[in-house]
DNA sequence: CGGCATCCTCCCCGATACTG
DNA sequence: CAGTATCGGGGAGGATGCCG
């Protein structure tokens, strides 16, 4: 055996990145951050995301252990979606990703523009 | 005006996680980190990347500033692709991400495990 | 070797309607 | 409020063949 290998299709970092390298999941992980937040208040916090989909989205990051699903016998019912400690570490490893991108996303249109100047 | 907010469509987390949160970019940007590499080198460094979804990829990654294409007049030609700096940056910004991979795989896959044994 | 062109398939996701 | 059920279109992406 050797060191797992990141470009095998089964190493950890690809399952973890064929995981969460979707449209919604590091969004919602970021949006529920910031504090626990009920289904609807999700939906409008993430604007564009559909009911079917965020549903979708949470339902795999509860599975994943990333977030914690609660539910209270009000009328009607309420469920509150929340950071696991699991979930919380990860969100603290992506955070610097949101921090790059304010700082470079002038730099990339930039590229683009130069990019698509160019050909043709 | 306020702070730009992360889950607003066009703030730049949101353009910048929409343009590397698919199925390879964020792999390709790490294998080509590892040193700067050929075309056929990264089909067969990273396993399961299709020739067609490979250069487009690469075409992305080269559009957004990220990678550099140097073409080299051999016979037959030869093309090398490399980090740009704000590409290096990039996967600076998302190594850590393949730590916590490897770190948290297993607690993963453990309340996975627990999920699916509950509900049917 | 490093692609592009084409075809074709699958499944992601949005829209809509309905429920506890 | 917080979902599930169903349908359907479109796009991502695999397979194959050809070219400079």
């Amino acid at each position: 055996m050797h060191a797992p290998d990141p470009y095998l299709a089964l190493c950890p970092t690809r399952v973890v990145l064929d995981r969460i390298a979707d449209k919604w999941t590091v969004l919602l992980l970021t949006a529920v951050a910031e504090r626990p937040m009920r289904f609807n208040a999700l939906r409008r916090r993430v604007e564009g995301v559909s009911q079917k989909v965020l549903s979708q989205t949470l339902k795999s990051l509860e599975r994943d252990g990333l977030v914690t699903r609660s539910v209270f016998p009000t009328v009607p019912v309420t469920v509150e979606y929340a950071l696991t400690p699991l979930g919380a570490s990860l969100e603290r490893t992506l955070a610097p990703l949101a921090q790059w991108s304010r700082e470079n996303i002038d730099a990339i249109a930039e590229a683009q523009a130069l990019y698509d100047a160019r050909g043709p």
